[in-house]
DNA sequence: AATGGTTTTCAATTTTAAATGAACTCTTTG
DNA sequence: CAAAGAGTTCATTTAAAATTGAAAACCATT
């Protein structure tokens, strides 16, 4: 290789170490908004920008985490679907991918996020409002019970307009 | 007040004991979701199902939390436009009430918590963008080009469906 | 069935976030 | 304008979450 090319490729690996790190942040936050770990956003962004799978042991090398971490970072990601495992030709290690159809992740962290707690808030207000029914003095009674419908509506909302986002994302 | 009268009070007085438990658990979870602490959610929940508006000495006796926890929840929960003062007549304290239209609430969530965010993303990707049209090799390029045009789109798609679901909450 | 390479698990540690409460500020009132 | 009442602030403490790393489990190969 000449000199010359020989110093366009550093360059081009400085701006390609720079854009890594621009992903990694990025992710880092948006992960962080859906309440999961920097560890597991910085995996994520790693693999998203990775131009090869990577294995676990490039991915602790290259973010300087723990093995412990980065096993239960992948863990958490291959359950929300957002990285895959690719098996390598005479390999024996996992090979890691990102999962790049920010739809499919917001599916699956809806579904295994979301609606649970959704089904866990509708049965604590049927419960609530089984509370309220037997409170025998009428204006108390009513109270309640108009706080409890607004709870539902906005609840039966939620139901019905989350998992609708979550598909057209 | 007749015996039996006195018997059925204290029946109720239960009875609305366990709502409000049941209450506060259930804002605890949902505020939890949009990432506020649980010491906020109970506040919340408190004054969802107080009949009457409530000052902070008795949020904190009813909650058995600090006043320093007490006065930062409302701050939190006034700046979320979650709660109102009302003033009440000759009373030099101040007195809350819940906001109970969720719509407001979630909009100005978003508004303080989500519209920010997406900014910063937004202008992080055009930056990343930036940072990889200097690459010079072309078949590299286009692999960082579709990363981020996918990024691009997600981001577009967040900006305009999520406002549109705070607004039809 | 022993070895070496890979991944997972989990008790211990570190880090981060939340809660506390005493000191301080701001108001109101006698 | 002193004193008391109400609310806030913030250094310290406490509690919760994330990370570590060594040990255990796994598993293909010899």
């Amino acid at each position: 290789m000449s000199p010359l090319i020989a110093t366009e490729k550093k360059h081009q690996d400085k701006i390609i170490a720079e854009l890594e790190a621009e992903a990694i942040d990025f992710f880092v936050r948006f992960m962080s908004m859906l309440g999961l770990s920097r560890s597991v956003g910085e995996i994520y962004g790693l693999l998203y920008i990775s131009q090869e799978p990577l294995n676990m042991d490039d991915i602790v090398q290259r973010l300087g985490l723990s093995s412990g971490s980065a096993s239960q970072g992948l863990k958490s990601l291959r359950s929300l679907k957002a990285v895959q495992v690719t098996y390598q030709m005479g390999e024996r290690k996992d090979y890691y991918v990102a999962e790049y159809e920010f739809r499919k992740i917001i599916g699956s962290f809806f579904k295994e996020e979301i609606v649970p707690q959704l089904e866990v808030a509708g049965a604590k207000v049927g419960k609530m409002q089984e509370t309220a029914d037997s409170i025998q003095d009428e204006e108390v009674q009513s109270f309640y019970s108009n706080r409890l419908s607004r709870l539902k509506r906005f609840h039966k909302a939620a139901k019905t307009l989350l998992p609708a986002l979550a598909k057209i994302m």
